[in-house]
DNA sequence: CTGGTGCCCTAC
DNA sequence: TTAGGTAGGGCACCAG
């Protein structure tokens, strides 16, 4: 039966098949493809027909009219004869890092001899390109496929097969296949079968799951779980207690018969996961396989022995890597990690986030059960806890939609042309890697191993930093570099491709053009050569303009599904290329050379130091620049007013005659703004280089510190902006930014006086110690690694761990029996900072006032008065002079 | 009391 | 073993 539909992607692995003489079966290497169908079927797509290779060039000097001498030949038979090998081809000629070679393409018997052949070939001077390239990329790569791919293809296997004498796992293992899978329809194809097709937005299925374990036998007391089809909308809960072995072995039923695309749940990366998998280690015995995949067995794989002992993508979810978590099939999403990174916020328990996200929902963040007294909790309130859990198990789905996590890893996905599950948890030098090996591929450039390149010393000179003047800056243009990183990318023809090696022999001829970084670095001119970078820089630009247009259309439509599918798309190309860079400037990636990052940033000083100068030169005071920023006093008459009080607005409404004159007068310097910002980005942009007209701001004030600076924008939109001030920081405490931001709206409506009394008001109240302690919690991250002995080693992490406060607050967790885990923020407050180290209470979220009795009123007001005095200097009143509450009158006062 | 170091977090 | 970058402010601690 035949099987056609389009797919999306989860992820994939590859299975080696022996050759079986008897049946006449040659050996392969088959490729299994997880993912969901448009009609929302789970799919297991047995891809056969892609041979595992890489390819080899001689070490040695190369002669184009020589060509290739019988002697490499020979050596080229040698690499043939040898075993794992299956042929040589070629060769092609290919650009390479030691110029244009010949390259010969070696295929091998199965992906995983590879590493090992590469070895034995590079002690034999050969070098080596696309040599650690995973086998599943290959597909992608050469069939230039991404997530969303259409198939057609010969159906295996369904679900709901009656399979009595084994006859659907034979056809299974017939087309490849390792065993019956655990999905809806498991279907065969040649690689020749699958298309590329239009991104669409796939009916993902996503199990949220949450464990309530016992803090004193560290056992699994209850369970909950969701199960969300994206599809429809709908929702389904599932609950179970008793018998440890049962919960997990009904959750375990859950997943393999719901068959979700994605796991997700909240902290489950360093929580619920590494427990599930202890607990099956605790309840079975190293032979039970069986056992052990009623347990845990969540792969979309066969319950078998041999998915049971794979590392990576098999039957158990395992950790891959520090952080990320791997299961055969689906994807594993930590709405807790995504929530860190979408919202940054100050404390990272669930009740928080779900706080920020969902204010309005008291329902949703109730706190009713003590997790710190779990088995007293669960002895007593059974019923209280298994709702508690429910709860907990919904929350992250909520959380995955608010923030559009999942769409969003979609257009990721998209865009760079790689699995759901990659775009998902994979790190960004893969994204990039996949467009541009691809590129690389087609246009005959030899594709280096990762860590080939030289080491980078030191690090590159980065970003150019203006001084900032500390005070007052009325009617401030911010003008912009649009994307300025890949802009110098394309304007200077950058790339790996590109760059002129000046220790090789292929130089440019004499009139040849060619771009000259500031650091003497040179690149080819793309009249010469193109580089891949650039170019695909210069699509990825094009392709977000489409989707722009095409979310303004879909907006004038109401179209809400066009239009949210557009903005992820479209964001998704921004992220991509803001990527580029970062990978380029680093160490250690395989298309990196260190005079890339540095020839980037340095052009980008260059040129933005070139603007200022100028602008100066027009007489034109620029406050501020940073990297691509330029903050430029616009030429607006010194009389006019920049700032209105709130009385004075209120006044111009009731028409007094004075203040409508001022407001008048304001909104002409206004204007004169826009017309200045506007006509220097046009004046100062070049071809590539394109300077916008960002924002207005009618009044700029800083202290005098880099990156810290508040603004009142006037232009587009009216808001305030603020940057670096402890007002942005996680780690300050809410007393004091929300002190500071009103300080700061004093400070933009020049309002000194009314600023320095709420200063001082603010700061004598904390050291009259009449302030909410809620409000004082400071939080920091605190690292750690987990020891053999299962606590955790902090001296790893920190040169003098004790004398950090965040360790100490976490190691008071620990006692408690609260959980901590490596990154996790822990709040506390300071009780006595008299002593050396300060004394610190961690903040129990779960108890009365945070389970605190005190705290230290002098150390809060002075730290406060630290940062506040920051800005009261500008207007006459020292940190000192706040918490002493009065001016020194010295000698000098009159 | 000062200056150096380690660390966190931010801007871009 | 594992993989985007640098610039910068500011706090706590600690030695001298």
């Amino acid at each position: 039966m035949t099987y056609k539909d389009d797919i999306g992607i989860i992820s994939g692995r590859y299975h080696s098949v022996e050759a079986n003489a008897e049946n006449g079966i040659p050996e392969s290497t088959v490729l299994e493809l997880f993912g969901r169908s448009k009609s929302g079927e789970s799919v297991c797509l047995l891809v056969s027909g892609l041979s595992p290779s890489f390819e080899i060039t001689p070490l040695s000097a190369w002669n184009e009219e020589l060509g290739v001498s019988d002697f490499v030949l020979q050596r080229i038979k040698d690499v043939e004869a040898m075993k794992d090998v299956v042929s040589v081809s070629g060769p092609v000629m290919k650009l390479t890092d030691l110029g244009v070679r010949p390259v010969w393409s070696v295929t091998v018997r199965q992906p995983f001899l590879v590493p090992n052949l590469r070895k034995i070939l590079s002690k034999q001077s050969w070098q080596i390109y696309s040599g650690d390239i995973p086998f599943l990329n290959r597909l992608f790569l050469d069939y230039d496929l991404r997530m969303h791919v259409s198939v057609e293809g010969t159906v295996v296997d369904r679900r709901n097969d009656s399979n009595e004498n084994l006859e659907r796992t034979h056809a299974v293992v017939q087309a490849g296949g390792s065993g019956r899978y655990s999905v809806d329809v498991t279907v065969a194809c040649n690689v020749s079968q699958l298309k590329d097709c239009e991104p669409f937005q796939v009916p993902f299925k996503v199990f949220s799951f949450d464990l309530e374990t016992s803090i004193e036998h560290e056992t699994i007391l209850c369970a909950a779980a969701w199960i969300e089809d994206m599809g429809t909308g709908t929702r389904q809960s599932y609950s179970f207690q008793g018998e440890e072995a049962s919960i997990m072995e009904n959750l375990t039923l859950i997943v393999r018969s719901m068959d979700p695309d994605i796991i997700t749940g909240y902290n489950i990366d360093n929580f619920d996961l590494p427990r599930m998998y202890d607990r099956m280690q605790a309840q079975t015995k190293s032979k039970q396989w069986r056992k052990k995949a009623q347990l845990f067995g969540w792969g979309r794989v066969e319950q078998s022995e041999s998915e049971s002992k794979r590392n990576r993508s098999g039957l158990f979810p395992r950790r891959q890597s520090t952080r990320a978590w791997n299961v055969a099939g689906r994807s594993v999403v930590d709405a807790w990690w995504q929530a860190r990174m979408a919202l940054r916020p100050q404390r990272e328990t669930l009740s928080f986030i779900s706080n920020l996200l969902f204010p309005e929902d008291t329902e949703k963040h109730k706190m009713d059960v003590d997790a710190s007294k779990m088995d007293m909790e669960w002895a007593n309130r059974p019923e209280e806890v298994m709702e508690y859990c429910i709860r907990d198990a919904a929350l992250p789905l909520d959380i995955l939609s608010a923030l559009q996590v999942i769409r969003r890893k979609e257009a990721v996905a998209a865009v760079a042309k790689v699995t759901f599950d990659t775009a998902a948890i994979g790190s960004t030098s893969q994204l990039v890697d996949s467009l541009v090996i691809r590129l690389a591929d087609s246009e005959n450039v030899a594709v280096p191993l990762t860590g080939s390149a030289e080491a980078k010393e030191g690090q590159i000179t980065g970003g150019y930093v203006h001084e900032v003047d500390a005070g007052l800056h009325p009617w401030i243009a911010v003008l912009d570099f649009k994307s300025m990183y890949p802009s110098i990318m394309i304007g200077q023809n950058i790339c790996y491709t590109t760059r002129i090696d000046p220790a090789q022999p292929d130089q440019p001829a004499v009139d040849e053009p060619v771009y000259t970084a500031p650091t003497g670095a040179r690149f080819r001119h793309q009249s010469v050569r193109k580089g891949l970078v650039p170019r695909l820089l210069e699509d990825l630009m094009a392709q977000r303009d489409v989707h722009k247009a095409a979310l303004k259309v879909a907006k004038q439509e109401g179209n809400i599904q066009q239009e949210s599918f557009h903005d992820a798309m479209q964001y998704a190309v921004k992220i991509l290329m803001n990527t580029f860079y970062g990978v380029f400037a680093s160490g250690f990636y395989r298309f990196t050379h260190r005079d890339l990052g540095s020839s980037i940033t340095a052009w980008a000083r260059h040129n933005i130091k070139a603007i200022i100068a100028q602008l100066e030169e027009e007489g034109h005071g620029v406050v501020y620049s940073d990297t691509d920023s330029i903050f430029v006093r616009s030429p607006v008459d010194a009389s006019a007013p920049s700032s209105m009080r709130e009385e004075e607005i209120l006044a111009a409404q009731n028409e007094e005659a004075d203040a409508v004159e001022k407001m008048k007068e304001w909104n002409i310097a206004k204007q004169s703004m826009i017309d200045f910002g506007l006509e220097i980005a046009e004046r100062y942009s070049r071809d590539s280089a394109v300077l916008e007209f960002e924002k207005g701001l009618s009044v700029f004030f800083s202290h005098g510190a880099k990156k810290r600076y508040v603004g009142q924008v006037v232009w587009p939109s009216e808001e305030m902006l603020i940057r670096g001030y402890e007002t942005q920081r996680t780690d300050s405490f809410n007393y004091l930014t929300s002190t500071m931001k009103r300080m700061f709206s004093h400070a933009l409506a020049d309002e000194g006086n009314e600023l320095v009394k709420y200063a001082l008001a603010r700061v004598q109240a904390v050291k009259n110690a009449e302030i909410d302690a809620s409000e004082l919690i400071l939080a920091k991250s605190c690292k750690g690694r987990v020891s053999s002995n299962g606590g955790i080693d902090f001296t790893k992490d920190y040169a003098n761990p004790d004398s950090m406060a965040q360790v100490r607050v976490a190691k008071a967790r620990i006692a408690l029996g609260l959980g901590f885990t490596s990154g996790m923020k822990v709040s506390y407050i300071v009780a006595d900072a008299s002593q050396r180290p300060m004394r610190v209470e961690p903040w129990l979220e779960n108890e009365e006032n945070g389970g605190i009795s005190t705290y230290d009123g002098q150390f809060y007001a002075e730290r406060l008065a630290a940062a506040l005095g920051r800005i009261t200097e500008a207007f006459g009143w020292t940190a000192k002079e706040l918490v002493s509450g009065n001016k020194q009158t010295t000698l000098f006062s009159f």
